[in-house]
RNA sequence: GGUGGCGUAGUUCAGUUGGUUAGAAUAUCGGCCUGUCACGCCGAGGGUCGCGAGUUCGAGUCUCGUCGUCACCGCCA
């Protein structure tokens, strides 16, 4: 269904500009009405099924397939030609469009064939490491490495089309919004907050490096200050942390900036843009997008991107549940539940196996107490020795849990408890099917704090960036109580997952300088790395905002995968290396020399 | 940096409590086959069980190390 979307929107089964010479149709374009045209078709050998004094060779290119026949009235020419293909040959097929007397009704090319009068090889093909099928033998790691041969699979291609057309989506979007698509640089400046850099040596200035953008941030800010009022870029950024299946080290970004703007302008435009991507790439229509501030958010789902396809809330229970001389309980900071709709009549097994579950370490907790709140108005818990029926009903109360449903309860230190209710809301989500992929619930998060403290560094770092306004009402708290200020930043959240993220920005100044004081940097620090912006701000720097959206996230989440490899072309491994390329790689003496480098290795 | 899973034929996998000659499917090659479309049938070839050490009479199987890969935690303003 978004195959078919997705390759209608931008290509029709017809190769519009085509050279004769090579081809009159592609190989999904022929039909019943084409019958007794002579058409040359050129594509890959998809399948040879060879009858004996009848031979089929089904011929792909990205359009489709179309069934090619020979069979003994064939010229020798033909016959002895089709004795050398194999799988993966290129082939130039000349021929004349019959009906079929055996009709496939599972391709749109199912009614006819080709009856060849020649064949041609154009290039011939080792046997593939793998078949070239939407179920492929091939697993994850030999794909990568042959990603050429897996990029002809026809759902890997699906996967690269949609992306081109939520591009293209984008920009007719944004252009018509009179943005203004501008490029920046990709070698600046290495900057000490966020992510690490990657880092490019400079030849001409021996002992110095470029970093490549974690993002354009400071870029579209100055071409909000050089007057440009609407930019978008379509742009690469680049982080050197720890991959995921969601995380690149090279990934793109939807990125946009706009001057004379406050955060409801922001989020309705960008409200407005994944609308209409939602409408032009699913055909889906979404409900206008909740607004809930960041504290509410972590409240009631102990998530700063809820998924809130479902609910299973998260409620607290420490006063609840304190002073029944339950030590793991009255020892605890914090006790918290979620009630799962209809699942009293978990089994011990499935009961075991949750357990276990939030025990891993990336859980983390000690265990999991249940009620079970059966249908006659009764409970059975996990701890029944310490709570009689009375008590058990107050839990049910707090957690609104009916006859049927089924209590969850995890205790200990505030935040990894909240964040470990959290993973078992998700979990229990999947479990019961709550979280189906055809459904998007979109909602901004708003009201970020503006700082979080760090205890490594032990300094306030910014949560969003170091150029993020305060909200004016929190401002006089900067420096009498910085963990209480809010910012004004906000993320676009769908699914539970972030798929974007920005804020308004500060275009002061002195006010900038009061956030990289609290940051820790001395003025001349501050002055060092960010002096070119602090500057431009006193030469007339209109009040402005922006946003950025995770392209790659964006349309793994449209092609409803986890993994956003699935839709990069050439994508990085879980090391981050290219194992068809074979990179990042070592370089020559001389190329060490030529840059000033010298290598400080352990033996290898 | 850490936790866990996986690593066996070209490929995807199975392999019981440590015990005879390591299997299946698929791919490849050969033969048969006139309506297939995951064609079918018959046959053949194909193995450094990731690598190294250890335990044992005996290791694909157990232990340790190492490499690769995947998922996650830390990290990712």
């Amino acid at each position: 269904m978004k195959a078919e979307i997705a390759k209608n929107f931008l290509f029709s089964q017809t190769n519009k500009t085509i050279a004769i010479m090579y081809r009159t149709h592609t190989c999904g374009e022929l039909r019943i009405k084409n019958v007794d045209e002579e058409v040359t078709l050129s594509g890959w050998v998809q399948r040879i099924r060879d009858l004996g004094a009848m031979t089929f060779i089904d011929l792909r290119d990205r359009y489709g397939i179309t069934q090619l026949v020979i069979d003994e009235n064939s010229s020798k020419q033909l016959i002895d030609t089709f004795q050398e293909l194999g799988r993966e040959y290129v082939i130039q097929a000349k021929g004349s469009v019959k009906e079929r007397s055996s009709k496939n009704k599972n391709i749109p090319t199912g009614e006819i064939e080709i009856d060849l009068n020649s064949i041609s090889i154009l290039s011939p093909s080792k046997v593939p490491p793998f078949t070239i099928q939407d179920e492929t033998d091939g697993g994850d790691e030999l794909r990568m490495k042959y990603r050429y041969l897996d990029l002809r699979r026809d759902v890997v291609q699906k996967n690269l089309i949609l992306r081109a057309k939520v591009a293209h989506a984008i920009r007719s979007y944004l252009n018509n919004e009179n943005f203004i698509e501008t490029e920046t640089p990709v070698l600046i400046k290495s900057t000490p907050e966020g992510a690490r850099d990657f880092v490019v040596p400079s030849r001409m200035n021996p002992g110095e490096f470029y970093a490549l953008p974690q993002s354009p941030q400071v870029f579209k800010q100055l071409l909000m200050i050089g007057g440009f009022d609407k930019y978008y870029q379509i742009v690469k950024c680049f982080r050197d942390e720890d991959l995921r299946a969601d995380r690149q080290p090279e990934f793109t970004q939807i990125d946009c900036e706009m001057s004379f703007v406050e955060q409801n302008d922001i989020l309705n435009t960008f409200e407005g843009l994944t609308k209409h991507l939602f409408n032009e790439v699913l055909e889906v229509e979404v409900s206008e997008f909740p607004r809930m501030p960041y504290f509410e958010a972590m409240e009631r789902y102990g998530s700063d991107k809820p998924d809130i396809r479902f609910g299973m809330e998260l409620k607290n229970l420490t006063e609840t549940v304190k002073g029944n001389n339950f030590v793991v309980f009255d020892s605890a900071e914090y006790i918290g539940g979620i009630c799962a709709e209809g699942c009293a009549s978990y089994t011990r097994k499935q009961l075991d196996q949750l357990t276990n579950w939030v025990k891993r370490p990336q859980i983390g907790s000690k265990g999991l107490v249940y009620v079970k709140c059966n249908e006659d108005g009764t409970f059975k818990s996990s701890v029944d020795k310490f709570y009689s029926q009375d008590d058990l009903k107050k839990w049910a109360e707090v957690l609104d849990a009916k006859p049927g449903d089924i209590i969850f309860v995890l205790s200990g230190e505030k935040n990894q408890t909240v964040s470990a209710l959290c993973e078992l809301r998700l979990e229990m989500g999947n479990q019961l099917g709550l979280r189906d992929k055809n459904t998007y619930k979109p909602l901004w998060v708003v009201d970020f704090p503006l700082l979080e403290w760090d205890d490594e560094s032990k300094r306030f770092h910014a949560m969003h960036h170091p150029f993020t306004s305060p909200k004016p009402e929190d401002t006089s708290m900067l420096e009498s109580d910085p963990g209480k200020v809010r910012a004004n930043a906000y993320d676009l959240v769908i699914n539970g997952v972030e798929i974007g993220g920005g804020s308004v920005r500060i275009f002061n100044s002195e006010l900038q300088s009061r956030m990289f004081d609290l940051l820790g940097f001395t003025p001349e620090e501050a002055n060092n790395q960010f002096g070119f912006l602090m500057n431009a701000f006193k030469y007339g720097a209109p009040p402005h905002a922006g946003i950025a959206f995770g392209f790659d996230r964006l349309v793994s989440l449209f092609a409803g995968l986890d993994s956003i490899r699935d839709v990069i072309a050439f994508p990085k491994n879980n090391s981050g290396r290219d194992v068809m390329i074979d990179s990042p790689s070592l370089v020559s003496e001389g190329q060490l020399k030529e840059l000033s480098l010298k290598l400080d290795m352990k033996e290898k």
